[in-house]
DNA sequence: CATAGACAAACGAACGTTCGTTTGTTACGG
DNA sequence: CCGTAACAAACGAACGTTCGTTTGTCTATG
């Protein structure tokens, strides 16, 4: 018997994958219980709340993108060399924390008024590193001068938190040639 | 009193309003019926389960952008052309349906095995338009030779599929500002 | 033209089930 | 042996749905 008891991460871990295949209103404490060989009532030895579980996982969701975009704008100075990391952190985000990032993204509308409007500022927080790499861009004449930063960003934008509903990491299309595919697309469209 | 009895139609449509407000699963039949000012048991006088109330609304969005796909290819003959016509039509679809557009979107994985197999491939039908038409603009020079269509096609889909998430007509961008700024991106995109 | 019958829409109460959560108790690991 | 993890049972509320009945409207017939 190797089995362990399990601790907190696991219960919020395991809420990450259910809330992510089938939402939030669609996963019950009895599910998630179920997921980990326990009873539903025994989740309350662990967290105070269901809404409890959505608040760690998608604040741990906003937590990883916050960090990645600091760190591309830290690590490069160029538009492209910025534009490109955010790129391919964004994809390693939402490669190795799938879960975290689909109920980041699909269910954090289910939260209260109060924890919903911080998730909105920090989701707003990150549009604005894509937005100013490229005004960046535009500035030093790397990209087109007719591309409105505002709407860029929010396309591709659109095209990153897309992915969560299409790639796999068992699909034909490994990670690097993905950022690739991404990078050279964004690229393009942004001359 | 002007109020008159409400219809099956009336029914469907407030579904889709609530499903695509707060879920499937986070809308109840007492709320679908206290949007319509009736008793939740009432709503059975006009469909035979919640499911099929789902069902109704998913198909609706799977024929709207059936039919916009059939329109864009039969006006058109090249690909730039037939391009634009599905951008186009797509922000028609999205902005006069939004209820329908965001619940097809986002709510059709909760249909049973069945219905959702049907959506699905209506799904795929739908991007293989996109697939097709970007294909046939590489053969014929329209478009750069190292796109790949299929990366391609679910990038721009990315993007038009996100429009349920931010674009609100009382916003800033009207629609054929909305129209013309997506079609440039992918434009430029596809070179 | 009046009226009885058919019909659709809505009610209000209740069904059995599931929901999130609480309580009190037991067992196991550090 | 203490503390935490888990159990088992139970709570009240809400869930989707069914039932018998009432209401209002349209239509066919005498």
């Amino acid at each position: 018997m190797v089995t362990t008891r399990n601790t907190r991460d696991d219960v919020v871990q395991a809420a990450g994958r259910l809330f992510a295949e089938r939402g939030y209103h669609g996963t019950s404490m009895r599910d998630l219980g179920r997921e980990l060989g326990l009873l539903g009532s025994s989740l309350y030895a662990h967290v105070s709340s269901k809404q409890d579980l959505l608040v760690d996982v998608v604040e741990e969701g906003a937590r990883l993108f916050e960090a990645l975009a600091d760190a591309a704008l830290a690590e490069h100075a160029s538009a492209r060399g910025r534009l490109r990391a955010l790129i391919s952190g964004h994809v390693d985000v939402v490669v190795d924390n799938i879960d975290v990032a689909r109920t980041f993204l699909n269910e954090a509308r289910m939260l209260d008024d109060e924890h919903r409007s911080r998730i909105v500022a920090a989701r707003d927080g990150y549009e604005e590193a894509f937005r100013t790499v490229i005004a960046q861009g535009i500035a030093d004449r790397s990209f087109r001068s007719d591309v409105d930063p505002k709407t860029a960003s929010i396309f591709i934008l659109s095209i990153l938190n897309a992915l969560e509903r299409w790639y796999r990491t068992d699909g034909e299309l490994d990670r690097s040639d993905l950022v690739d595919e991404l990078s050279l697309f964004a690229s393009a469209a942004l001359g």
